[in-house]
Order: structure tokens, then sequence, then C-alpha cells
DNA sequence: AACGGAGACCTTTTT
DNA sequence: GGTCTCCGTT
């Protein structure tokens, strides 16, 4: 919150005198490893923590450690994470342990101490101190707009790629006079590197960055301003770094520059992390960061924690046993003390209609014998899978939340109102100028939109400058101009109002003044109310701040679905969100070959790729304390469209003594009356309900292959669709479908499904032979 | 200018 | 199946 990086006047009174460290009360409960990893405070350290050997503890107390014993003072401490809930898990754990406010500490994550650092220098960037944060829908209307200027095909070249280079470069610490010329990403033939220096120079004018620019600009800053860096190196002479697996280049540039010392100096940077849960190479993290980490540091020691915490032994055994099949690890052996526990379990289903029940099935029945809500999870591979859960917790009226869903801020009400806040605090923003030109409908269309933009390009000024000049002009229509002149002139009320009137107080009345509530109010679909209930949150939300600025940065780097009741919720979530997490129970549906390994994955990344997809896996079933329980689905639909679909090759991975096939009881229940006949018998043999012995036969499998069957697949389309008909609409964008939802009849198979062409099927055939069955073989236990 | 229907995309994962 | 964009109609 505090803007000056070198304010020390809130630090609070020096530390005590240090304590006899074996009396230390924070340090007792250690084991060894941690103990070192805690206590070593002097030169690099990178401690290789794997899953749920308790990593935040070591860092935590790490933290702790060093400013009780008064070898820090909290001023000098740099703590970086990934996650806003990382760093604030960990502010109130240091907090916890030494008893009282660690004021001065700079803790969270690379973009919101930059952002904040940023603020500083933005003159030495080209921007005011000022600057908006896009996000990412700006961005891709901002691009979107370079694009069409340049006479590119917007179909052919879409802006979110574009998006996605431009951040990929961003990731590696390029800006782009820096871009190799013989980069390898082609955009528009060749004109991808020409749109994003357009687009810099854009950010510039409109005053904005982006996220990575971020971090970029504060790099860029740093090499060319060495007392700069200087200051900022004096000052922070203790770096930790959470999730050092997960850094990117340009955050691994950004730690490098500040952990420079002169050379007597130790560098005391500490960083943890696992290469096991590495997931996020496609968002530009290199695994390479810890893997040099000894020589980028020289002199560093490495510690290595291996004794988990969390989970029982079968689960820790079947994790490891899919980990691995990875290569390239640095490798440890984690190992538990616990119980071995409950193997954990594998579950087939018929289709995702009936995971989902079989999840809710399981939550319910946990619960009715005490386990609280909050302990389970379901963890997804994306996002959109989210959303059979929610309709089966809807439907047996199980509370739930989805985790890192649509943020807060990115719903359409929100950010219309903040655009309304950003043109109200600086004026040049034109992308939200743009946005509530004519929301609400004030006769401001396309014609006007045009109008503006073209005199505000032409004169090289903001929109709203050239929407000031137009309202004295001939050019738009009499009946626009006025409502043009109005709009500004309600602007140029709430500036005035800004000074007398609280921030809260004044955007109810600007939103209330501009017709925008009025516009909900009248809107008759089913979540207008929500809607409104949304700004209003929002507005309370505001009262946390002091003023607008402090409000809006918080927002666009950190505001999440924030927790209204304490009600106890089973959580739903993506495995990337799962990261860091742990329950006693974790369901992880969808262990299907296109679904999980991600079929782009599989397609796009080669081995790397799908290491990465193991490591998630790996992540996933981390997560779980006591139980673990996975499911596929031998069909799912995927675009609208059925398709048969093989267990993943992680089923495989998993040693089979750490196993267990679901007793089968209910497996496929009431839908086999619909499926017993026709050439289906191949997959009703196969669930487990059915003696074992007939599992076997693959020629059962060939058998539908060819039976061309409409008929079987005909039958599980059946359900989902009358599914469709009585799910309550789902709580994000559900107003028309709801209105025209009819039944359907059943879709058809599509055609080019894995059984039906030839290498697909070839191979499926052989996966039938040896995965599913092996994984479906185990012996049951209990009938 | 506003609305509604048809058609093309689409799905990783996120600060 | 959903969402977004374009284009036709009022």
């Amino acid at each position: 919150m505090n803007s000056d990086p070198f304010d020390f006047s809130d630090v609070g009174p020096a530390p005590k005198a240090t304590p006899p460290a074996q009396q230390a009360p924070w340090l007792s409960g250690l084991n060894p490893a941690q103990r070192e990893a805690v206590e070593r405070l002097d030169g690099p350290v990178l401690v290789l923590a794997g899953a749920g050997t308790g990593k935040t503890r070591v860092l935590t107390t790490r933290i702790a450690h060093m400013i009780a014993t008064g070898k820090a003072h909290p001023g000098e401490v740099l703590a970086v994470t990934f996650t806003n809930k990382a760093a604030r898990e960990m502010r109130e754990r240091v907090e916890r342990l030494l008893g009282r406010p660690a004021a001065g500490m700079a803790l969270g994550t690379f973009h919101s101490i930059s952002a904040r650092w940023l603020r500083e220098h933005a003159e030495l960037v080209g921007l005011k101190s000022s600057f908006t944060i896009l996000d990412t829908d700006d961005q891709i209307r901002l691009l979107k707009q370079l694009i069409k200027a340049a006479d590119i095909d917007e179909k052919r070249w879409p802006a979110r790629m574009l998006a996605g280079l431009i951040d990929r470069w961003k990731n590696k610490a390029l800006t782009p006079d820096r871009v190799p010329q013989g980069e390898g990403f082609n955009f528009a033939d060749g004109r991808g590197l020409e749109l994003y220096a357009q687009y810099q120079a854009r950010l510039k004018v409109l005053n904005a960055c982006d996220f990575g620019d971020l971090l970029l600009h504060m790099i860029t800053i740093f090499q060319h301003h060495g007392d700069i860096l200087t200051r900022y190196q004096n000052r922070y002479r203790r770096l930790l770094v959470d999730e050092y697996q997960d850094t990117n280049v340009a955050q691994y540039l950004w730690l490098r520059l500040l952990a420079q010392r002169p050379d007597d100096q130790p560098r005391n940077i500490c960083c943890v992390g696992d290469d096991d849960q590495s997931i996020y190479g496609w968002r530009g993290a290199e695994v390479g960061n810890i893997l040099r980490f000894e020589s980028d540091f020289p002199g560093a020691h490495i510690v290595r924690l291996e004794q988990n915490y969390r989970s029982t032994g079968h689960i820790l055994g079947a994790a490891s046993s899919l980990i691995a099949a990875n290569s390239g690890r640095l490798g440890k052996t984690l190992w538990t003390d616990a119980g071995s526990g409950d193997k954990i379990t594998i579950c087939g289903v018929w289709d995702a209609l009936e995971e989902a029940r079989t999840v809710g099935d399981r939550v319910e029945a946990l619960q009715r014998s005490g386990h609280s809500l909050a302990e389970m999870a379901v963890l997804v591979r994306a996002g959109f899978q989210t959303r059979e859960f929610e309709e089966r917790m809807i439907t047996l009226g199980i509370p739930y939340r989805v985790v890192g869903g649509p943020r807060f801020y990115e719903r359409a009400e929100i950010r219309d109102a903040l655009a309304y806040l950003r043109v109200l605090v600086q004026p040049d923003d034109d992308l939200a100028f743009e946005r509530i030109l004519n929301v609400p409908k004030r006769g401001l269309g396309p014609a006007a939109m045009q109008a503006i933009n073209r005199l505000a390009r032409l004169e090289d000024i903001p929109m709203s400058r050239a929407a000031a000049m137009l309202t004295d002009s001939e050019e738009l229509r009499p009946q626009a101009r006025r409502s043009l002149a109005l709009f500004l002139e309600d602007f140029r009320r709430w500036r005035e109002d800004l000074d007398h009137l609280d921030h809260p107080t004044l955007t109810e009345q600007i939103l209330e003044d501009s017709g925008y509530i009025e516009m909900w109010q009248k809107d008759k679909s089913p979540d207008a109310e929500g809607r409104l209930d949304n700004l209003r949150e929002m507005v309370s939300a505001m009262r946390d701040f002091d003023t607008l600025p402090g409000f809006l940065e918080h927002i666009s780097l950190v505001m999440e679905n924030q927790e209204a009741s304490g009600v106890e919720k089973l959580s739903i979530m993506t495995l990337h969100a799962a990261k860091g997490l742990e329950f006693d129970t974790v369901f992880l549906p969808g262990w299907e070959e296109g679904v999980f390994p991600n079929q782009r994955a599989i397609d796009e990344g080669g081995l790397e790729s799908l290491e990465e997809e193991r490591r998630l896996a790996y992540v996933g079933l981390t997560r779980a304390k006591k139980r673990a329980i996975i499911l596929f689905a031998a069909n799912r639909q995927i675009f609208g469209q059925w398709q048969s679909s093989l267990p993943s090759r992680f089923i495989e991975d998993l040693d089979a003594k750490h196993v267990d096939t679901l007793n089968a009881q209910g497996l496929y229940s009431g839908q086999e009356g619909s499926m017993a006949s026709g050439a289906w018998g191949g997959f009703q043999a196969m669930t487990p309900n059915r003696p074992v012995g007939r599992v076997g036969h693959a020629p059962a499998i060939v058998m539908r292959a060819e039976g061309t069957a409409h008929n079987p697949i005909g039958a599980v389309a059946a359900p989902s669709a009358s599914a469709n008909q009585g799910a309550t609409s789902p709580s994000k964008a559900g107003w028309s479908a709801a209105a025209c939802r009819k039944p359907k009849p059943p879709a058809l198979p599509k055609e080019t499904g894995c059984f039906t062409t030839n290498s697909a099927m070839a191979r499926s055939c052989q996966w039938m032979a040896t995965s599913w069955w092996s994984c479906l073989n185990i012996p049951e236990k209990n009938a």
C-alpha cells in the first residue's frame, strides 16, 4: 500500500537482541533439513521442496527467524510469490510467528511489487505515475485496432494470437528492439514485430502498460539506471522466492539484477521450488532456472526437503510412481511416516454426466459420515470442465465454489464501472473511454465513435479531447452532438465532485447519474439482479481504500472473488489453481487421452509438454491428504460432439499396488436398459460390475468398431440431452439459453471418433487391450 | 440505432 | 454446446 519503497517510517522499532537459537520457539518441530533451510541465512540457498514437505513453513519461518534474531530488518526483506493468495498467506504466517506486524517488508507477487516500484520511476520509461494497468481484454481490443489499421486480415491473424506472441516476447524480457530478427515467430507475414512496436508506442500514449510491462519496464530501468538499481540492491538484502521453478526469463533477470552484490558480499537469495511441480511452461516458465541455480549463484547450498507431511503412503506412492515416468528431474525421494492409508481409487464411468453424479454421490456420502465440504475438492484440467460439476452440485444442493473462476473484475458490469472511474482519473484512457461512450446507450453509436477516433488520430490527441472538439463542430448530427456534450459535461461535474465526495459515494453517484444502474434495472434478463449486486459489492469494497487510484491499482492486480459467507463449500477448480492447496479428499475427473493429457499438449509440445501434463497430474494427486479418486469417462462431449475416449496414459503410470478400482456398484446403472441391445457388448463388458472374465475379450471392441453403430452412442446422447432440459442454468451467462432450451434429439456419433478412423481405431484397440484392461482388471475390492 | 438470427470460431492452463 | 461477430430486418 505504501507507495514509497524507501519510506522507513512505518517499520517500527528495531528488533530485539538475538535470543539463543536453540530456544527460539519458531524452530521447534522442524526436521533437520527444514532447519538448515531456515538457519542458513548467508549466501545463496536453493530449497528443493517436494510436495507437502513444509515449503511454506520453511519460507515463513526463515523470514521470521532472520527478523526475530536481528539478522535482518523487515525493510530489508523482499519476498516474491506468484499469486496474491500466497503472498497474503505468507505475510499472515510471518506475522503470527513474530507476534507483530512485519511492516516495511516487501512481500508480494512479482507483478504487484513491480507495479509499486514502477509508479516511482514511471517517467523513466515514458509513463506517468498514474499509468493504467491494462488487462487482457483491453490488450486484445487495442491490438485489434492496430491490426485493423495495418490492414491485416483479422480473421487470419487474430488479435489473440498477437497478444500471445507479445506475451511470450515479454516473458523473455524482449523489448521490440531486442527481438531477434530471425525469431521464428510469424504473424501476418513477418509484421508481428512491427505491430509489437506500434503497440508499445500506443501504450505510452495511453499512459498504460500491460502485465508483462510491469516487470519489463523495471528491468529496463534497472539496466539503464545503475544508481536506481543500487538503491534497490542496498535496500533489499534478503531475497526470498517462492515457486522458483515457475519463474520465466524476465522474472529471472529481475531477480538476478536485484541479487547482484559487490564481490565481497554474499548474495542472500533463497529460492524455494520443486521441479516436479513446474506446470507453467506454457506461460514462459523456465525449469532451467531451477536446474541452473548452482551455476548462477556460485557457492549455493542446496537443501532437499523430502519428508512429506501431507499425504498417506499409498497416495504418495502412486504419485511417485507417476512422476517417475518423467525424465530430466533433479530427483527427490519423498517419504512419509504416516500410515499407508487408503489406496487411490480409479473409477471408470460412462459419460461426463455419470462422472459428475458419481462425484456428487461420493461427496454426499462423505458428508454423511461427518467429513467437511471444505476438505474436498474437484480438480479439473481445464476451466470448461467445471460446468458439469457445478450443475450437479446445484441439483444436489451441495454448496460449492469455483476457485479462480471468472475474476470479479472481469465481469462486464464491473469493467464498465471501472471504465467510468478510469476516465474520471485519467481522461487519456481511450480504451476505457471507448468502452463507456455508448454504455448505457446514449445515441453515440459507431458513427460517433468513428468520428471521434478519426479526429483523435488525425490530431494525435486522446479521444476525450477529440470528443470535446467535436461538440463544437458540425461534424456530428445535432442529436449526437448534444448527447456527447452532456456526456462530457457529466465527467466535468464528477471531477469537481472528486474533491468533496468520498470515492465510494462518488462512484454511486456516477453509476446513478450516467444511467448505468438504470440500464440494468430495466434489463429483464435473469442475471441483471446479480450484476447490480456485484456493483454494490464493488462500491462497498472501495471503502477499504483511501484513494480512488489506490483502489484501481488493487482491483487490476488483486481483486478476486470474495467469499461472502462462512458456509463450508466444496471447491471446484483447475489443477493449476490447486497448486499449493491440500484437501482430505481430492476428486480428479477427466483422466482421458485428449482431455488429460490435453490434446494440444500431445500434438504441439512434444515430450516436453507431455511431461508437464504429467507433472500437473502429480500436482493433482499430491493435493490429497487421505483420499484421491481418479475418474475417466468412456464418452465425452467436446464442442458439442460426442466422442469416445480412452483412459489417460497417466493411469497406466500409476503403480498398481497403490491403486484400487472402484467398487463398481452402480457403474452405468440407470442407463443399462437403454444400452443393453445392439453392437455395444464390448463396452458393456467392461463395466466392472460384470464378471471380470468377460472383460478381456478384445474382439468385442473390434465388433463395436465395425458395427458403425449409431446405436451405442445414440444411447449415450440421450441421457445428456434430457439433462440439458432439467439443468438449472449455470450461474454465468445462462440468460438466453434458459429460455430457448428445448429437448434435442440424441446427437449422432461423430464419424471420425476413434472407433471409425483407421489409425485411431488401431491405436484405440491397442489401448483397450493394454491400458484400459490393465487398469480395470485389477481385482475388485468390496462389491 | 436496436434487435435478433445465422454462422464461425472454440478450449488449456494465468499474473 | 457456448460465445462472439456479422448482417439483415424493424
